[in-house]
This record gives structure tokens, C-alpha cells and sequence, in this order.
DNA sequence: CATAGGCATACCGAAAACGTATGGGTTGGC
DNA sequence: GCCAACCCATACGTTTTCGGTATGCCTATG
């Protein structure tokens, strides 16, 4: 009742010779030939009829060969699906995504995974801010491009690139002729905020920036998503910080400008259950960065 | 790459345990988590999450598990398969038969062969007096049953049965009124023949036993089948002498009657190549016997 | 009759598996 | 908060099994 013994039979039934078959195996003939007579009296029926030139299958060795065969491949696929599996090369991943990244960083990031990751069966959803940690946690999401991080217990975080911080506001606004904007110039002007730190933490790293220099901004407007801030600032409701990736998706008639001796920067992770983590979430790191790279 | 391995894999991964799996398996805990970890050592990939109560699969594991159960499932079944047919429960059987038996064997040796051999698939061609040996040395049929034996150096024969010699002839002929008929009440009469003893040796038994007796039948029609020999006795033609169980299949009309002191009697033998000699014709010739021993 | 080719048998050394004894970590109850 | 119970992992000695080498037997061939 060996795998070896099976392979060892169909070596001898399909080379219809012990000798060859032992070739093959890379064994010699004596042992080979012992495993053979092994495997018939375990059976307690003959496979072969020994014939003076070779071996030859009887009808109970044929019907077992086809079997054999069959099991041998259904094995293999078994051994090889696990190790893919194990390595990463396949599996299901449900990529969660936050809105602010979803211009920058998905028309790179879908075709580079698809590309690295063939065997992936990949699917990819919108994150909102009310929803990401309970998806996450709940596991409809295996991983989540967040900025900032998620910060949970149970939330293991990569961090795989770093966004300054910019200044959007109307093409025609005057501040939009300097190519660099002082962060004083921003004193009392209206500003368009996302939503508040504990379930948005982006415009906790704005409020500490502009904490930091002093600057007191009026939030004129508190909307849920990128695209609505910069619809605003558009109308000329007021002026917005961002990321500086959130220019790959503004409408044309916004200026980014970035701000003068300020490195801020906001950082865009990777979250996922610490007790899920696997080598695909791994692959799918690298696969991240590269592209985040590259923004 | 062991089966056996594998089996301890889909125990394990059946029972979420170790310790239960090895107890299904009537062997000691410890080898089998060492097994275990073989496994997973060989196929580099984890296959449990180890947690505080049993064993958990992975994804990995998972992939594995499917496709484990199927293959050994069909090693098994190809096992089983094998076994069935180096034991003749199972296969692919020709039975040929000749026309002298149809009607006294087949009503009863067909359901008989389906019921013990359940698993074999039989069919049944009626030999004629030309080609039956040409059939049975091209393994068009497996084995036949004939009346009396074929003789040639390739061909195997098994006696199951005798049947005595009767004399056939009209209901109305005055010898009809006899129990039992002197040989010496033939001479002279008119005899209806089958086939030349050459081609088909049941003749050559009457005719012998003609001799002995010193009594001469002038042939007055040499007929293929035992059906047209029964037809002209029965159209007033002649006598015919047949084995008794000829008398099964003859139409109202005809009496059948043994000879006085006269025990000759003519073998249904059971008949297959010397080479294809196997389990299957074994278990055939059981059950032939069987039946052919209730005539 | 001698040789060659192919499978089977015998024996020995090596590797693998099993069982017993034991350790370590976590859970749950007193 | 500690102790017992549970479960898996490790260690080690024994036994089984496997593979290699040497050799025998049978048959076909020249």
C-alpha cells in the first residue's frame, strides 16, 4: 500500500520490462523486481505474465494500471497545489482598497499582480473609512491599502511608501503662481477637511502639520471622500490638503502645489490580520511596493 | 511521496487531531506527528496550524486534503479492481455454446453465471458446427461449451457432464410404445444424421455405438442442427438418435426413448485456450457444473 | 552447444518507521 | 494563582523494510 510501489509498478507496466523500468528509476533490476512480486502477493494477483522476452500486464495488472496512473497524477497535483499555495503563487485574495489611492495606485497595481501572481484568483473592493477595520477583521478583506495605517491589536502593518503632503486648491487662485507655498499663507483661509482622526486618520497628519506651524484653518466642510474634496475646492468653497497622489485622479482646473520647507509626509500601508498572515500577502507586499515605488 | 504518509494526512486532517487520528489508526502518537511533519517538511509547505486544542488545516493543507482522499480512494479502488479480477469476479467472459445445448443449458446457466458472477460482464454467441474451433482460438469466445469435447494441442477441455443416448421419432411410431428400445429394433430404419463426424464429432458417438451393435441406419438426410433433425422425425422422415437433453427442446410430437442395456453415453466438456486459462473460466466451469448436474 | 538477455533469489548494509519515555505550552477548575 | 489535564513535539533504542551486489535459472539465438 505504497506510493513507491505504485510508481514502481507503472515504471514496469509502461516500460513492460523490470530492467528498463529500473534504468528509469534510476534503481537496480533485483530490488525493483522484489517490489513488483511484493505488490502482487500483498494483492494476492498476478499483474504480469513473466514472459521470456519482458513482462507483460495480465487483465487484473491493466485494470489496476489505469487506476494507478490516475492516483499518481491526483497525488502530484495535490503536492504540487500545496506547495503553490505555501509559496504564494496561488490561492484567493481579496485586496481592500482606500478611495484616496484608488487613481494612483490600482491602474499599476491590478496588472502588476495579475502579472506576478497568475494563479491568484484576485478580487479587489472599495474600503470606506466606516467599514475597513470591520471588514478587515472579518476577514471580506485579506489585505488593505490604507492611508495611514490601520491601528488594531490584531492589524499587523507594513508600511510600502510615503506621500508628502500638498496643497490643493482652484487653478486660478492666486497661490497657484508660487510653485511652493509657504505654510503661513495658509492663515484663516477655509479648508476642506476629510473626516475626523478617530475613523479617518489622514486628516490627523494635516491637523498636526498645521498644529505644528501654528496655522489655524477654518473646516468649512467635512466629506467622506477625496473626490468630494476636490470637487469643492473646484466650486471655490475653500482649499484642501492631500497627498500628493490624489493629483493622479483631480480634475483638471486643481492645482497641487507643495508647501515650502516641510517634509510631512503621510504613509500608505499595508494592514492585514496578524493571524492571516500567508506568503501571499508577502507576494502581494512586494508586488505593492514596487508600484508604490514608482509613484 | 509515501501512500502511507498520505493516509496518516487525511486521518489527521479528518480528525483535527494527532492523537485521535493515531488512535484510528491503531499506532502510537508520537510517530505520527513525526510523519506529519515529514510531510510537510518534504512538500516545504505547512499543512496544520497547530493550535492549543488539535490541528487546524491550512489553505495549503485544504488543496492537499481533496486531492489526497480522491487518489487514495483510487488506489483502493484500483486495488479492489485487481483483486476481483485475479479472483474471476469481475472481467469480460465469451461464452460459446453449442446449438445441441441451448435449449436444456442456457435457461438455466445464464442466470446462474449472472448471479454468482455478478460483477462480469458475459456474453453468450451460439457456436456453429464450422467455426467453433476457429472462434475459440481467436479468443472470439473465452470459453464453450460443447458436445462432445474439441480436440486440438492448443485447447483445453473439462469435462462437465453426460448425457445417455435416446432415440427420437414420431409420438405415433409403434416403437413409441416401448419404455425402452432394443438397438436391434433399428436396423434398417431410416436415420436423420447431423453433420459429418469430421466437423462435428457428436455423430461419430451414435455411429460408433451403431457399429458395435452391428446394426446399419441408411442416412436419408445429413442436417447442421439438432432443431432440423427434430423436424423431419417429426415429418414422418426417419429416427434420429440425440443426447437426452435434446429432448427439452423438441416440439410436442416427438418421443424420446432410451435403448435397453445400453449405457453409451456422450460428454459435454467445457472447453478454452490452453493460454487464457484464468480465474474467470474457473468460476464458469462451477457453475456449468452445477447446472448441468441438474438435467 | 555456447552465449546473451532477462527475471528471480540470497545476503548484507543502510535507512526509515514504530514504540516508549518525556518535555513544553495552554486551558480550565479548585 | 496554582495544579491537573490535554495535546503536540522531541529523543532514543529497536525492528522492519529497502536498496545494492553477486549469482542462479531459463529461454531464445546463432
Amino acid at each position: 500500500m505504497d506510493l513507491r510501489r505504485l510508481r514502481y509498478f507503472v515504471a514496469v507496466a509502461e516500460e513492460r520490462s523490470v530492467g528498463k523500468a529500473a534504468e528509469r528509476l534510476r534503481m537496480a533490476q533485483p530490488p525493483l523486481s522484489v517490489q513488483i512480486r511484493k505488490l502482487e502477493a500483498e494483492l494476492g494477483a498476478p499483474l504480469f505474465r513473466r514472459g521470456t522476452r519482458g513482462m507483460d500486464l495480465t487483465e487484473a495488472g491493466l485494470a489496476l494500471l489505469s487506476r494507478a496512473s490516475e492516483a499518481l497524477a491526483l497525488a502530484e497535483e495535490g503536492f504540487e497545489a500545496a506547495r503553490a499555495i505555501a509559496s504564494g503563487q496561488r490561492g484567493r485574495l481579496s485586496v481592500g482598497y482606500m478611495f484616496v489611492l484608488a487613481s494612483a495606485v490600482l491602474p499599476r497595481l491590478v496588472p502588476e499582480l495579475r502579472r506576478s501572481l497568475p494563479g491568484v484568483d484576485l478580487d479587489f473592493v472599495e474600503l470606506s473609512a466606516s467599514t475597513r477595520k470591520t471588514l478587515l477583521l472579518d476577514r471580506a478583506v485579506g489585505v488593505a491599502l490604507c492611508m495611514p495605517a490601520i491601528h488594531h491589536p490584531e492589524i499587523q502593518v507594513a508600511q510600502i511608501g510615503t506621500q508628502p503632503l500638498m496643497l490643493a486648491m482652484p487653478a486660478r487662485s492666486p497661490l497657484a503662481r508660487l510653485s511652493a507655498v509657504p505654510v503661513g499663507k495658509l492663515q484663516g483661509r477655509p479648508l476642506i477637511a476629510l473626516p475626523r482622526p478617530e475613523e479617518e486618520p489622514t486628516s490627523s497628519a494635516v491637523s498636526a502639520m498645521l498644529r505644528r506651524h501654528q496655522v489655524v484653518m477654518p473646516i468649512v466642510s467635512r466629506v467622506e471622500t477625496v473626490h468630494s474634496a476636490l470637487s469643492l475646492v473646484l466650486a471655490g468653497e475653500g482649499f484642501s490638503i492631500l497627498p500628493a497622489c490624489a493629483k493622479l485622479g483631480a480634475p483638471p482646473g486643481i492645482a497641487f502645489r507643495r508647501f515650502v520647507d516641510i517634509a510631512d509626509t503621510i504613509e500608505i500601508a499595508a494592514c492585514w490580520r496578524r493571524d492571516s498572515s500567508s506568503p501571499l500577502i508577502r507576494n502581494f507586499l512586494k508586488s505593492a511596493e514596487k508600484v508604490v515605488a514608482r509613484l
